[in-house]
DNA sequence: AAATATACCTAATTTTCTTAGGTATAAAAA
DNA sequence: TTTTTATACCTAAGAAAATTAGGTATATTT
């Protein structure tokens, strides 16, 4: 397999997370920048990217400005002050999972165990 | 929501986990376990969690076997060896994935990133 | 001239899960 | 004693989120 079944369901925390971080970005870009992150290892295709972006963009998290680079069209996107807000949970999520996944990874550091 | 989109995928990983940890499981038993280790921060659903054993079975990742106590049905899983195989791939698996979100999450701390 | 990179998109299918049921026994609570 | 909760299994319909496999178009590199 290419990517690991483990990365269903965390698109959308990535893109939320890479807008927080870079203020806008347009999709390519957002593709090129998980590519480096994680050196390869995380490709994030196209048939999942742009139906996610809409669908972010139609629930009010993210607005689009269009620009012509390069007589090349671009579609950048920057979370909206709700997406914001949205975005501060999404982080707490990865990381209460995070920590549920390492306490099943390593079954004797739960937490709140002592030692 | 109960559980964060952020666990689809991950059953496959957590169930072959737990069975390489504790030997051999049954069904209920396997849902009190995740409870437990993760303070019920993550359920388990029954709708997720049969089917998802059969499958395992029917790839031929897991033995069953059927037993009666207190007059109830039981039925214990354990990982065949092509189980087992498969179990440390997906560990590996998941320690990648980890670290990779952590490297979306903490922008500055880059896997490889000289600090 | 052809291939690769940039940049967007959608539709059919698959995978995985949720929701909402169902059956049955045992123990605890009302 | 009746009802609820816990134990223990199950499935089917639907939703969510992805994969797969296309499509269009321009710019750059081979």
């Amino acid at each position: 397999m290419k990517n690991s079944s483990l990365y269903k369901g965390s698109l959308t925390t990535i893109i939320m997370k890479l807008l927080e971080e870079n203020g806008r970005m347009y999709g390519y870009e957002i593709t090129q920048k998980v590519k480096q992150i994680t050196a390869g290892e995380l490709t994030i295709t196209e048939g999942a990217l742009y139906p996610a972006l809409h669908k972010l963009e139609s629930e009010g998290l993210l607005d689009v400005e269009v620009e012509r680079v390069d007589n090349r069209l671009r579609k950048y996107y920057k979370l909206t002050e709700s997406g914001e807000k949205e975005t501060v949970n999404k982080m707490a999520e990865l990381e209460e999972f995070i920590r549920n996944m390492q306490s099943i990874l390593s079954p004797d550091v739960k937490p709140g165990l002592q030692l």
